[in-house]
DNA sequence: TATTGTTATACTCTATAACTATA
DNA sequence: TATAGTTATAGAGTATAACAATA
């Protein structure tokens, strides 16, 4: 007989606790008027990662479609700009403007702000140990580092 | 300066980690006809926490009008009953069936399949690491042992 | 009047499909 | 004809608000 709680597996575990870190996430970065996937497109820029729309949209899993709107609203807030490349006049390069990278930095602090507040009961060790084994899951998954 | 990346923080980690997990889960629910959150209202019948819909609402954290449909959903696929408080009749308490029973076995199941996918990388210490961490934060944000 | 459950409606997020411009 | 980006449309999921029955 299995009497395994389905509320103590880890795939429930993560994907509740996935869904509170999301919330509150979302909850810092409204002031900033972003949400996270804004967020994780200044991100990929950041890392040089991607740099043309498509690109980007299959290296965040997200439909191209959406990537127009995400950068239509960073480009409206100045955080990114759109530079026709001279090469190949179909496709849009996204670039990071300074304005764009100090956004990422504040989002960055307020996500580690976010992270103090998550984890505030566990022990040093613990912490340790869970930033350790959700990068392996993340490497695993590809996710960036 | 601060050289931390966004993609590394717990929060994100967590939030995609978390996205990844129940993606794939639901995927393992599908063919039962099932939702994520239908699960977890049969989760929480079976833990005797709750039986009146608002209770199950605020239990979940989603609004009372969402378990209407699921357990409407749960009451039309035989796994639950609706059976009115004789004591104050506006309450609907709802009960497990057997047949409910079973299918909360098999989704738990699934779950810990995917649990055994999704860690397939992890040592075994990393991976009981991984189930304290994520017990202790579920704990602290209220969410079921 | 207050509360439980239900129904009606609307909103957010995101994908798919149709379209434009360029190759 | 194929591809990058854009626009238009549609669907899933869920909340809010209005409503009915009971207290």
């Amino acid at each position: 007989m299995n009497d395994v709680k389905l509320t103590s597996t880890l795939a429930f575990r993560l994907g509740t606790l996935g869904a509170i870190a999301t919330d509150r996430f979302s909850a810092r970065l409204a002031p900033h008027d972003l949400k996270p996937k804004h967020v994780g497109l200044l991100s990929v820029l950041a890392s040089g990662a991607a740099a043309s729309q498509l690109d980007i949209a299959k290296l965040m899993g997200v439909a191209p479609s959406l990537v127009v709107s995400l950068a239509d609203h960073l480009e409206a807030m100045g955080a990114v700009r759109r530079l026709r490349d001279p090469a190949d006049r179909r496709r849009q390069t996204l670039t990071l403007t300074d304005e764009g990278s100090a956004l990422l930095t504040e989002c960055t602090t307020a996500a580690c702000e976010l992270d103090t507040e998550l984890t505030a009961g566990l022990t040093p060790t613990q912490l340790d140990a869970l930033h350790e084994a959700l990068g392996h899951l993340a490497a695993e998954h590809g996710l960036p580092a």
